[in-house]
DNA sequence: GACTAAATTTACACTGTGTAATATAATTAA
DNA sequence: TTAATTATATTACACAGTGTAAATTTAGTC
């Protein structure tokens, strides 16, 4: 890296740093479709039509933004201490490194994976799934399980219901290539694994 | 159920169904943000003054889809079936039963909960974490704890990235309650509990 | 200090929103 | 069947936001 030194201009990066913590104020605030480009040049203190000079419009200003917390979290997960290390030994410290990372940009984090962003389908889901989960868990034989694991309650909650819809997200988004009968009997599969104790 | 009958107006019924067909079938061919309430009457064939008469808006159209979605999983979930059985066995049934309902109106729920309408962040966040698993799942010594287990391949790829994605999200939903650290060793928990055998 | 590039200002045509008033059509009840 | 009610259609309007263009000002680079 670092062959030719773009060397960008300051000007363009104060830009893109206002209109960047500009859009996290605002998604802070507002729902994303209520972030119009007028808005968040306001908010970020420059003219609507500059916006227009680095963002097709606020879609691609979001892809971009991805493209950079890809980057930031790639750098993590490909550090070299994970190289030389087995698969179990080198989970462990990029996981850590990783949450780490997010704890440190949580304002960011959060706006980004855990505001409204969720469409309102999704979330009404997954709320069911979860209650689904926790009446599970509360139940005696749950309790008894999860003790012998050793895994905090809320925790194996957010895992089993997310775990749970994401899956099912998958097979959709594979258009299905298993029957339902064959996917609840993994599900029972995966669900064992956690809670039968060796 | 039924008591006094409200008998809703057949042109009612008739607006809403082809405004709601007339939203699956454009939201598989455009991202949700360009569906205006123009288009969305043009297509339904109805006046889009007439949207106004029953919903606010798109956001709150589909906050009203999302309701009937729930009525209809909440039902399959307290069928008659699941009262008197242990959890262990009318668990199976239920997600048998909600997997092939979901297959059974695949169209609607490819839709809405499997399209682009996953934010960019969380969608490219998912990818990598994703291609972690994979490659994880890859290496000799998860090739053969999974085929212990008899849980497919794939599956356990998406039950696992799912799981992990899920699961920081609801951290950072609840103000990061506990330390990356702690979060990690958990994660390593329930990892273990997928493929150590029995 | 001159050159270059970014940001601003102003303007314009366009698409979409939400509401109001009135007219027409379909449904229900007498 | 007629009369009522109620949903939908039609037209119109004020407003907010979009995306682009041209000319100008401001800031950074060499």
């Amino acid at each position: 890296m670092d062959h030719a030194a773009p060397r960008t201009d300051p000007r363009i990066v104060r830009t893109r740093r206002l209109l960047r913590d500009a859009f996290v104020e605002l998604l802070e605030e507002l729902d994303v479709e209520k972030i119009s480009v007028n808005r968040l040049a306001e908010r970020a203190t420059i003219n609507r039509v500059t916006f227009y000079l680095h963002y097709r419009d606020i879609p691609d200003m979001m892809e971009k933004m991805a493209d950079d917390m890809i980057e930031d979290i790639r750098a993590i997960l490909q550090s070299p201490a994970s190289r030389q290390l087995s698969v179990q030994e080198s989970e462990w410290p990029l996981m850590v490194n990783l949450l780490q990372h997010i704890a440190e940009h949580c304002r960011f984090y959060k706006v980004i994976l855990a505001t409204r962003r969720t469409p309102i389908f999704t979330e009404r889901f997954l709320r069911l799934l979860t209650d689904m989960v926790v009446e599970r868990i509360e139940r005696p034989e749950g309790e008894a399980a999860l003790a012998a694991t050793g895994v905090q309650r809320d925790i194996a909650v957010w895992y089993g219901s997310s775990a749970l819809i994401g899956t099912i997200i998958s097979w959709l988004r594979h258009d299905m290539p298993y029957t339902p009968v064959y996917m609840a009997k993994q599900f029972m599969l995966l669900r064992r694994h956690h809670e039968k104790k060796s």
